[in-house]
DNA sequence: ACAATCCACTAAAACCATTTAGGAAGCCTG
DNA sequence: CAGGCTTCCTAAATGGTTTTAGTGGATTGT
């Protein structure tokens, strides 16, 4: 029956105790105590019973109050996938040492779905937000920017917005690697990618056409609908393969394209990189592990994820006035990872091996 | 100057407009209308004007209020592993749908850690927990359940605690698995495990030990010290396998030991499974892409995240009187899926070819 | 015709903290 | 000794909702 129900502590409890008001213990808590001329005396009581009892604030209340809940919303394509994956713990990571929460979602590129999460985030206050835009969400980044909300894009970026943003230079990458193949002594060189037309994708192309247009070489794209139906991205690269034999090695734009080709070609029976050489933008544990293992263009995940959430908590730390500072634009280089599936076997013999087995 | 704040709209503004008071507004939107007996032409004006404007209840007002929070706090061991990023995935859909945000963080089965995150998400006012439990928070547990606060466990559960739970019948899985490999032909089948005294680890280990002693066979168990350092556990299981050469199968229990066990085979220019036949407890992307193909004992994802979501929702939407209700613990069943590394190639034939080889 | 019941709402407390404006007490100063 | 300064704290407003206890007037019952 009278059933002892122990109740959270409250402030007003420890002010009770204290024979001090709430207020004393609240600037007490929030290091207020100097510039409010609390006593040593006092503030060091009240620290020393609010550690006895272990009494917390109260999120919630605190939350309501000053109107900030240190939480950070997280917007990814597809947290499944390791690139988002890595960066996303990173930054977690770093954002709980500092006093902040992530709560993430994933897109999968709708921007249906990333305008409800984006909506959700607001409803819940979020102080901040990270995210990797789908096409068509301009507006709602609009109005969290005209809410001085701090926000950091990376990945890719809306080209119309004065926003803050970290991204690879994927054309660079993949340029390189187009140069790559090319002195290794493949000649013809296929990109393939996705229909999206998002900055990211529209970057690695272009490094690739630079690289071939330099060599006065024509280049051979493919662009797949991004899809849920795995059977048919991997039936469309087999039926580009064969429909273009000629080709002797391609670059898959993302590591989860990579992945479909190289079902792909396991099931035409070809190999790598003797009848058709890899290479993959975004590295992937598969790619290390794979026989031969693939040459990639890896992203610096790292750096991504430092650079994010610098830009942002230094944002939040500073509540920069409306337009006075100007956002901050990074722009990271990519690595190029050689392994076997790229290097052309004991030169000239491979290629005569290789005409022999095609006939 | 005049500089015009847009303020949110709040219940006081609907309530202005539609010169009613605060509460009629709030019953209206809480569908507390009939039992309010507030009339039919009032509640429609509400809603008409609510909706019109766009007014959105500030949610953590709400929560103050209520004590709801709406969130569910999900500690899973390591949310870059394909197992649990996949559960997480599923479980934050099935959430979403029914009004629950997820907040997840992954423990890398440091104890200290999650310790942290569970006071973390006991100072967020979760309204519920799912736990992957490490060792060693027994305690943490038992404050969650002494607060009657719904809480479920997968993967793995805390033997002395009655709390809902569901779990894979590991032992099943690897029992099935040894009797695979013996009826392929391999005698020697050896388990690679980790250090781990965990339900779920011990489970599969001892369906690997009931095999073999149904059939008369030694064990061959190698525990390895889970750690950060990747090298550390290649270079162990080389240094186990070539101390061992009579192993002509392996079975690991986690898919992240299968990939370092991938590695050192590869490393050792042994095939699969001509040299040493490989399942992996827990299937992965790698898996089923390697060459060969590797076999796995595959877990119910999906049906693990339905069975964790309902639990959960349902003790939500019912709160069950103190210890009137048993907890539900749930066992699913594992999956042989069999490919090519566990399967011997032209019977005899191939023995012969391995003994030369290894001569 | 007077009490009891209904009806359709509303006033105000509660949730738990932060923060600002100001107040009491003691000391100094001229 | 009145007025001004400090020093150290506190009362009360604030944030935005939910929910309980009630209210005033109409209707019904006897």
């Amino acid at each position: 029956m009278s059933e002892k129900v122990k109740k959270r502590t409250l402030i007003l409890d420890i002010a009770n105790h204290l024979e001090v008001s709430i207020a004393t213990v609240s600037l007490v808590l929030n290091g207020k105590a100097k510039q409010s001329r609390i006593s040593d005396a006092v503030a060091q009581r009240v620290l020393a019973y609010v550690n006895e009892v272990g009494y917390k604030p109260n999120h919630i209340a605190k939350s309501l109050r000053t109107g900030k809940t240190h939480v950070i919303g997280l917007v990814v394509e597809d947290i499944s996938n390791p690139f988002f994956a890595t960066v996303a713990w990173m930054i977690e990571r770093q954002a709980f040492e500092r006093g902040y929460r992530i709560i993430y979602c994933s897109t999968d590129n709708n921007p249906e779905k990333a305008r409800e999460l984006l909506t959700m985030f607001h409803e819940r206050h979020v102080d901040g937000y990270i995210i990797v835009p789908s096409e068509g969400i301009e507006e709602e980044v609009t109005n969290i920017l005209r809410e001085h909300t701090p926000t950091v894009l990376f990945d890719r970026f809306l080209p119309n917005l004065p926003t803050n943003y970290v991204i690879v230079d994927g054309a660079q990458g993949t340029y390189q690697a187009t140069l790559h193949l090319l002195a290794q002594g493949f000649s013809r060189v296929a990109f393939v990618t996705t229909d999206s037309v998002q900055t990211q994708m529209e970057a690695r192309l272009d490094g690739y056409t630079k690289a071939l247009a330099e060599q006065a070489m024509a280049p051979k794209v493919r662009r797949l609908a991004v899809t849920k139906d795995t059977e048919k991205v991997i039936a469309d690269i087999q039926e580009f393969l064969q429909a273009n034999p000629e080709i002797d090695a391609l670059i898959f734009s993302t590591n989860y394209l990579s992945i479909y080709g190289l079902e792909a070609i396991a099931r035409l029976k070809m190999r790598i990189p003797d009848d058709v050489a890899v290479i993959s933008y975004d590295d992937h544990d598969l790619f290390r592990l794979y026989t031969p293992a693939i040459t990639v263009i890896a992203q610096p995940i790292e750096s991504i994820a430092r650079n994010v959430i610098d830009i942002l908590l230094d944002e939040l730390k500073h509540p920069h006035a409306k337009d006075t500072s100007l956002p901050q634009q990074i722009l990271l280089q990519t690595e190029l990872v050689v392994r076997q599936s790229s290097i052309r076997k004991k030169a000239k013999t491979t290629v005569v091996r290789k005409k022999t087995l095609h006939s």
